[in-house]
DNA sequence: GCGACAG
DNA sequence: ATCTTGTCGC
């Protein structure tokens, strides 16, 4: 059960009903008309939010809404979730739309655009980049403890894990807490979906007395199109040096043929160096960013040797473990 | 065929 | 991230 008790960090993340916006979108389509999965995103504040729309649409729990009004913006009608193209392209010409082959014909004539202007993601994205003006780049300071977190979903809940190590990477202490998922996954804007776990998790591991001198966030930190992902954007909140890691590359620029285990190269973004690509394994590599109170060197060295004979650094590595546990001991 | 965007 | 069958590695 998720607990409703304050935080101790002033929770200054609003978080939008994205998923309630985009329900309101699709009901407001009219029979006779269609719609892209690109202008619903664009509705929704960001084009790079058209892969949620169209996983979003195909769920069942959605499927009484008018989802067969959604094609593709070549035309292409696609096909339902739970049918096919032409069980979707007879609904479209029961309608009164014209469909030739697989395509809604002419496109301009049946497109519907005229959707609510708030535009929900714009306003994070704002959010961001006055956050953003608030990252601190700098050494990150002499450390005797490490914390690594993590989250794992299951239903629609998240459990965050806060795992205490020491230089060693060596873990001492741990706990884990649970809320309710409030966001889905949108790249660029993860931070909306986690860090309200991570602020359960950080006051109950600052209530254990198991504070840490840096965080290790699975994710990026500066390593982001706002330079503000959410390894950053926890740092800022909660106003402590925080690095960012995660295994798959978001944005930027790196080559990554011909490395060797252990060596890095720089992630270049908009000319800037972001963070680091570091071979950690024969096959691995991770990306490593500063968070806040953080600058890149430190953060590899950071990471570097925490880093045993798994691809990630201890600390997260048993987040990862700790997190997984907690949300299967859930179900049984 | 292109592009491929953390969790 | 999660779901989930079958599976061999640049």
């Amino acid at each position: 059960m998720p607990s409703g008790e304050a935080n101790h960090w002033e929770t200054a993340l609003a978080i939008p009903d994205i998923e309630g916006f985009l329900r309101s979108l699709v009901e407001r389509i009219p029979p006779g008309r269609v719609t892209t999965f690109r202008a619903l995103a664009e509705a929704l504040g960001d084009p790079g939010a058209a892969r949620f729309v169209g996983q979003w649409l195909v769920r069942p729990e959605n499927q009484s809404l008018p989802v067969h009004r959604v094609v593709h913006a070549s035309g292409d009608v696609g096909r339902l979730a739970f049918g096919t193209w032409e069980e979707k392209a007879a609904r479209l010409q029961a309608e009164g739309v014209r469909v030739v082959g697989h395509k809604v014909d002419p496109l301009p004539r049946y497109f519907f655009w005229d959707f609510p202007t708030q535009r929900p993601l714009e306003a994070l994205r704002k959010e961001q980049e006055r956050l953003a003006t608030q990252v601190r780049l700098s050494p990150l300071p002499a450390w005797e403890t490490v914390a690594g977190v993590d989250v794992a979903y299951r239903d629609g809940e998240a459990v965050a894990a806060y795992v205490l190590a020491d230089r060693q990477g060596e873990p001492l202490d741990f706990v884990t807490a649970e809320v309710e998922v409030k966001f889905p996954y949108i790249p660029t804007y993860l931070s909306w979906r986690e860090i309200p776990a991570y602020l359960a998790v950080l006051e109950k591991a600052r209530q254990a007395g198991l504070e840490a001198d840096v965080l290790l966030v699975d994710g990026n930190g500066i390593l982001h199109p706002k330079r503000i992902g959410v390894a950053s954007h926890l740092g800022v909140l909660i106003g402590r040096p925080t690095v960012g890691v995660a295994k798959r590359r978001l944005c930027g620029e790196v080559n990554t043929t011909g490395m060797v285990v252990g060596e890095w190269r720089p992630v270049v973004l908009e000319g800037e160096t972001v963070g680091a690509a570091l071979r950690t394994g024969r096959n691995q590599t991770i990306f490593i960013s500063p968070g806040h109170l953080a600058d890149l060197p430190s953060s590899l060295e950071l990471v570097t040797q925490l880093v045993r004979e798994h691809p990630l650094p201890e600390p997260l590595r048993w987040a990862h473990e700790v997190a997984g546990e907690a949300v299967q001991a859930k179900g049984t």
